[in-house]
DNA sequence: GCCAACGTTGGC
DNA sequence: GCCAACGTTGGC
């Protein structure tokens, strides 16, 4: 059984069109310890919510997979990245990273206010006031609800 | 662009 | 170990 995700990105940096083109993506530049340690309890095969953030709107536009499993981030010792951290070196990495593959881009987006607004998905934590988080978990009722039930409505 | 809600850093 | 100052995220 997989497990499920949501990982947010900036469509400016990293879209799911982007995604769809190269079809295979490292997920680098994390550089916060909670979403880390979610990249590292993932499996391959795992399914993601691909999310949009800062942008109008903001929300779920696709789904991707875990095509490989968490290994050390080099950008994050790599001088001339915008990711580089100077504690993190090849011998003790900091920062971890998967590789994701594309699975499809959603006809329409389901947006953020949405998802807010559905009863069903008051305990999501992505709906949740002041969560910053740009991983993490999404149980498999709310994936099943979420790819089915409203992928149904908007379609 | 603003700013609330975080997370991180570093002095003590 | 506390906490003030600072930096970042991300919705609006």
């Amino acid at each position: 059984m997989p497990n499920y995700w949501l990982m947010k990105s900036e469509p400016d940096a990293f879209s799911i069109d982007d995604l769809e083109q190269l079809q295979h993506s490292p997920w680098d530049g994390v550089r916060n310890y909670q979403a880390r340690n979610f990249m590292q309890a993932m499996n391959e095969g795992d399914l993601v919510f691909f999310y949009h953030s800062s942008c109008v709107p903001t929300g779920i536009t696709g789904v991707a997979k875990v095509s490989k499993k968490a290994y050390p981030d080099y950008t994050s010792w790599d001088k001339s990245s915008r990711y580089f951290d100077p504690k993190s070196t090849p011998e003790s990495p900091r920062w971890y990273m998967v590789d994701i593959e594309f699975i499809e881009k959603w006809s329409s987006i389901i947006t953020l206010s949405e998802l807010k607004n559905d009863p069903e998905l008051a305990t999501m934590l992505l709906t949740k006031k002041g969560n910053r988080l740009s991983i993490m978990p999404v149980t498999e009722s709310e994936w099943t609800y979420i790819s089915t039930t409203l992928r149904g409505k908007t379609k």
